[in-house]
DNA sequence: AGCCTCATAAACAAAC
DNA sequence: AGTTTGTTTATGAGGC
């Protein structure tokens, strides 16, 4: 399984950076696009532009608002269908992102809410409410429809007298611009308003302290296009399920409202944002000023926000914080009401959370899809192909991009299994099923994966992904990490279940194999010490068991390289190295771009690696090692490529997160009940 | 086919 | 006595 994926990563090697050039190369294209002529352009034009966006952003608005009476709508793919008929074309294919329309919005299905729904429990006085509320909810729909039309109607003759005019009336453009702002911005507030009543009605069951963490850790890690779409799809099932419902509110009597309705106003909202700063960043104050779950409460308590009762359903109104709590003990005491009110926010906030899940993983599949296709920069803890592809394939580059299998031997070690496995990520223990596997990843090449490992390390941390690399290769990557370079067998263990999280479980196996190659391998030398025993690494004989042939003719892709930026610090021999073996260089974007260094380091070290040239300790370079063919006899001196160089911070960081103190206790051991990552 | 590397399993012993 | 550490052997998979 894994070496499959280890394999395919060679025959990515051209075509993943092909595709990740194009797709960088496109985005960054499209930015051009969209910012270069801004420069030309005149100021109507400008002004017509933003016009659009402006209306992009209203339609936005509405379309997450407006009825759909057709409920097969739910399908993802028709989201451009529900575009309002008198947009244009022209603007609506301006406004979806690159990225938002290969997604593929993933819904909850209306059966799935309903059985959420079915489960709540109302007393029929709630439900009267919800009905009402359905109601209004309608109208205000309604209205905002309306006055949407209005404004676009508005906005076409404003164009059309633009296109007439030109700059000549470019004050009265400005006047009505603002105009337009100016409800649009009203637009946004009746949106608000909605919101908040909602939120008090407790239908909007995102309550601020327990969306905002995600929210915000959301907003931070993504780009506002796949926020946006990623919000789009959480919560267009609702929104869609809330409108038909409420459209055929007065048959349907189910009770299942609720929790449509629930999710729907985070629909509106959160477009809404990311919209606005997409497209103009000015809207965002006027949004976060309305937006109640920026506003922190008096005093900090997510039940209590705007001298308003925020509990479901509650929305009493309170001078001051004191009078409010009085309220809450005894309006909200622990009664049937108020758990079943709260049964119905778990649920909420569960189908959230699953919904988000789903949304992580296909993500993870949409990242390796493209990985593998293209070695597209994943932005999410994943493997990352860097160097491990060192490898060679002596022969021709495979041109399959594609997860080829095990197909080209000699490859690398990239991480490998990636898709199947990156869910793992979300559901560590999901993949695991299979005891023994026998695998090799980097087979021969145990080569330095310092490089590799420092990228993905987040990624095999929290995944439980077996890392392509050999034992060898890890427990030396673990000794060299050491600021001694030497290792207590115990430290070794520890390391592993620190950086891997695939080693936290099965753990009689993976240290008798460590043991074992400690043992059988030259390389690691046992040194007694005063404590004990610690092992150190003899990287001569380290380097020695790396059969290496670099082959091939160099041609290629070396542009790749120096489109990355990367080219000038290489060596054109060994970019031509690189290319010609499909080595992708770091194209990693969004996983932050190694540093120049460390991109030289680790190149350096793959390369010394991969040609079986080992010196990486100046100076016990190794004399004579495996010769290297001409072409590629790079002259990179390497030192011992000691990973705390570039990596000694981000392990840090990294590691923080997760391993509290795997020194002190091996929490890891043998049993899986400690598998509680994530 | 033979050889090599690597993973895994396991027996065994010494040290703790 | 039980565990850890270290060594060794055997076996199988995959690659060259």
């Amino acid at each position: 399984m894994m070496q499959e994926s280890g394999a395919e990563a060679t025959s990515n090697g051209p075509a993943s950076q092909n595709g990740a050039a194009s797709l960088e190369g496109g985005s960054r294209e499209g930015r051009h696009k969209s910012n270069t002529p801004l420069v030309e352009m005149s100021a109507a034009e400008l002004l017509h532009l933003q016009q659009q966006q402006a209306v992009q952003v209203a339609r936005q608005i509405l379309l997450h608002q407006q009825p759909q009476s057709q409920s097969h709508q739910l399908q993802p793919q028709q989201n451009t269908g529900r575009k309002s008929p008198t947009a244009t074309e022209k603007q609506q294919s301006l406004q979806v992102p690159v990225s938002v329309a290969m997604m593929t919005p993933q819904v909850i299905t209306p059966q799935q809410m309903q059985q959420i729904l079915q489960q709540q429990v109302l007393s029929p006085q709630q439900l009267q409410v919800l009905l009402q509320q359905q109601q209004t909810l309608m109208l205000q729909q309604q209205q905002l429809q309306e006055f949407y039309k209005k404004q676009q109607e508005q906005l076409h003759l404003q164009l059309l007298q633009q296109q007439h005019a030109g700059s000549k009336q470019g004050k009265e453009v400005s006047a009505q611009q603002l105009a337009f702002q100016q409800q649009l911005l009203q637009v946004q507030q009746v949106q608000q308003q909605h919101l908040l009543h909602l939120q008090r009605q407790g239908l909007l069951t995102i309550q601020p302290g327990q969306t905002g963490l995600p929210l915000h850790s959301l907003t931070q890690g993504m780009i506002p296009a796949e926020l946006q779409q990623l919000w789009k799809e959480v919560t267009n099932a609702h929104v869609k399920e809330e409108h038909h419902n409420s459209s055929n509110n007065h048959s349907n009597s189910n009770n299942g409202h609720r929790g449509l309705d629930l999710s729907s106003p985070t629909t509106p909202k959160n477009p809404l944002v990311n919209q606005q700063s997409s497209t103009n960043g000015q809207y965002m104050s006027h949004k976060r000023e309305g937006s109640t779950l920026e506003e922190p409460s008096p005093h900090c308590h997510p039940l209590y926000g705007h001298g308003v009762c925020k509990w479901p359903g509650c929305e009493a109104v309170f001078e001051d914080f004191q009078s409010f709590l009085k309220h809450l003990n005894n309006e909200h005491a622990l009664d049937d009401r108020s758990t079943a009110q709260c049964r119905v926010q778990m649920q909420v906030v569960q189908q959230l959370e699953l919904q988000l899940a789903k949304d992580k993983e296909r993500l993870q599949a949409m990242m390796t899809h493209l990985h593998v296709k293209s070695t597209e920069p994943k932005a999410t803890p994943q493997p990352l192909n860097l160097v491990s592809n060192v490898t060679l394939s002596k022969s021709a580059p495979e041109a399959s991009p594609p997860l080829s299998l095990p197909r080209t031997p000699t490859t690398p070690t990239t991480p490998l299994t990636p898709m199947s496995q990156t869910h793992s990520v979300i559901t560590a223990n999901s993949l695991h099923s299979v005891g023994p596997i026998r695998r090799r990843y980097s087979e021969k090449y145990n080569m330095p994966i310092s490089p590799d490992l420092s990228q993905n390390k987040e990624f095999y941390m929290n995944a439980d992904v077996r890392p392509p690399f050999t034992y060898a290769s890890l427990i030396r990557q673990a000794i060299l990490e050491s600021p001694e370079k030497q290792l207590t067998l115990n430290e070794i263990y520890n390391w592993f279940t620190r950086m891997f999280a695939y080693f936290r479980r099965n753990a009689a196996t993976w240290k008798n194999a460590v043991r074992h190659n400690l043992s059988l391998h030259k390389c690691f030398v046992r040194v007694e010490n005063v404590k004990g025993a610690v092992w150190t690494v003899d990287e001569i004989e380290f380097q020695k068991r790396r059969p290496q042939k670099i082959s091939g003719s160099p041609a290629l892709v070396k542009n790749i390289q120096t489109s990355l930026g990367y080219g000038s610090s290489l060596s054109a021999a060994f970019q031509a190295s690189m290319a010609e073996n499909n080595i992708p260089l770091y194209t990693t974007a969004s996983i932050g771009s190694p540093t120049l260094n460390s991109l030289a380091n680790a190149i350096r070290e793959e390369m010394n690696g991969a040609m079986d040239h080992g010196n990486s300790n100046g100076s016990d370079s190794s004399p004579g090692r495996s010769p290297l063919p001409a072409m590629h006899h790079i002259s990179v001196k390497e030192e011992p490529l000691d990973p705390d160089d570039h990596e000694g911070p981000l392990s840090l960081v990294t590691t923080a997160n997760h391993s509290p103190d795997f020194d002190h206790h091996r929490d890891y051991d043998d049993d899986q009940g400690h598998d509680d990552m994530l």
